[in-house]
DNA sequence: TTGTACGCGTTATCAG
DNA sequence: CTGATAACGCGTACAA
């Protein structure tokens, strides 16, 4: 028997009312109502949201899907995304992906099936996505933070990263830096990655100066030195990274090398996670809104699943310039050449 | 109408046909089994999982409670606990408390209506907690993370806070350390910061020295300088910090105020997060295994869930060595005097 | 303000 | 292997 009969039966109510007193309290008589939370309390009852989602139609849950956790950058748009949806009355459901087009595919379908209002996610490569795809034929509310969406089709919360990475690529040529190396992590599992990498690319032919190829890791969290190695030997004098974590990693590698950055070498990160600030040197980075992103992004969703009209928002980052870059050193060729 | 049925119509069997090709495909002649399969493909039918959930009386999620994604030591967990949960059918509700009690319960009851078939939790204080009492009526599958217990109530996958600061204490003075300082963050947030406070103070104690009152940060992951400039006035030559993010603020501030790291000052951190490896100093942390603590925190919720008898483990920690500490400077007291 | 009655989409049961 | 039917717990017309 349902509990909410039980219930019904102690208050001696008819169990519409003992509904109405947790859905719609201000429809019932305030004494009756609070006699039948007392008989609630008691008995232990408490609404089924799973029965409540068939029959309304609506699961109150938004499906949330990432890359990673690890970094910072995702988590902390995570935890302001939850605190987001709460206030708002809403769950999330929450998977990662480590960028595999397959999990995400299987993470979709689960959502979809778990019938999620909404889906917040961040794919690898929204250009060739079958999971957009497959979304694009369900009519979901979805919006997509972080992917660059070049078509109308989706709603997307991001940021310009051609424009932010030419626009950090240009402040370090300003400070006199003519070899500037790019490292990313793996290139071809972000769309993010080219983006930057051509805004690296395009500030550096406007200013006359050579592009150097990507430099890619293995990992998207560490650097390894046999990589930095050949960097030093052509003189690169300065580092951008496509996230923070790269960046504080080479420059931990550089400086147990021996190199001193920035007065060697500059580094450059991307992200603008809070650690960056406090370590010494603290990090210079294109900092994005993370919070805001999250932010942003559930409240648009919101808007989409009421039905209001939304659309997709570059957001703005900010270059925070830091101790790990400076002036290029004078003479570094020669340097090298003498010693 | 139920797309159930209109995909049971279009293949001409009955709905209950329909239903078992998804949730029992076994019990389906292939033959029927893939038109119905092609039919549901054609209508855009899906299993709705509320339905299911309220007949199975199962909603194959499990809740999970942290107090905040910012400490890396929290989203890698989830991050394993996730994938955990989904290579065994699960989906994951996850939410964040911010250490802050009433948040706690409310997510908590959120979680209970959604019937969610289990809790993963790290509560701000396991010793006094309305959150856990509110649990203990509720008898539903539930592994603390985290949280010491003493009594035999809850499931809990933790580490031996206690131990392993008494241990890296230890390890300090081994290395000449007399003055040595332990931060924290928000003391009284967390009912690990006791723990691992007494394990440096009866380390500190055993060992005939001092131990300092706690050193007490506003931030779980920031260091102002202000706090530590009175410590290095005390001849402190050693930093133990509660966790890694508290670790490498200080380093960061130290270096920034001239002080040479280890050389002067001594700074260990506690969680082992693998950025702390990479950077110079490499990090000195007491490392705790946070993916196989999601791991079998999931492990351990889904045995209690089909009925399993299980048992509370604590894992064992790891001191990693690294390069942000090393021998006591001698005489620094003296040049200190003299300066 | 409250009661009656139906349906949301599944699955379990039992019969065939 | 398949069909018929009754729950699961709730929200909401509609009626009283």
């Amino acid at each position: 028997m349902s509990s909410i009969v039980q219930v019904s039966k102690i208050v001696g109510v008819s169990r519409a009312t003992v509904a109405r007193a947790f859905a719609s309290p201000e429809q019932v008589k305030p004494e009756t109502r609070e006699k039948i939370y007392q008989a609630a309390k008691t008995l232990g009852f408490r609404p089924n949201y799973a029965a409540r989602q068939l029959r309304t139609q609506s699961s109150k849950m938004l499906g949330v899907m990432l890359p990673t956790l690890n970094n910072p950058i995702f988590s902390g748009q995570l935890e302001a995304m939850e605190k987001m949806a709460r206030e708002n009355g809403y769950s999330l459901l929450v998977a990662t992906t480590e960028y595999d087009p397959q999990a995400e595919l299987e993470i979709l379908e689960n959502m979809l099936r778990q019938r999620v209002d909404g889906l917040i996610l961040t794919v690898a490569n929204a250009q060739q996505s079958d999971c957009l795809n497959k979304i694009k034929e369900e009519a979901i509310p979805t919006v997509l933070t972080h992917n660059p969406i070049q078509n109308t089709d989706f709603i997307s919360i991001n940021i310009d990263n051609y424009a932010a990475m030419y626009d950090a690529t240009q402040r370090l040529i300003e400070y006199g830096h003519c070899h500037i190396a790019m490292l990313t992590g793996p290139f071809f599992q972000s769309d993010r990655s080219a983006l930057r990498y051509q805004g690296y690319a395009d500030a550096m032919t406007a200013a006359g100066l050579i592009a150097m190829p990507v430099v890619e890791m293995h990992s998207h969290t560490q650097v390894h030195i046999d990589t930095l190695l050949p960097l030093l030997k052509q003189n690169v004098t300065a580092l951008l990274c496509s996230n923070d974590l790269l960046a504080l990693s080479s420059i931990g590698n550089l400086q147990r090398l021996g190199y001193l950055v920035p007065e060697q070498i500059s580094v450059v990160g991307f992200d603008g996670i809070s650690l960056g600030k406090t370590l010494y040197p603290a990090l210079s980075s294109v900092a994005q809104p993370r919070e805001l992103l999250g932010w942003l992004s559930v409240k648009t969703l919101l808007q989409m699943i009421s039905g209001q009209p939304v659309t997709s928002q570059t957001l703005c980052t900010q270059f925070n310039l830091e101790e790990s870059m400076s002036n290029a050193p004078q003479h570094t060729s020669i340097d090298k050449d003498l010693s």
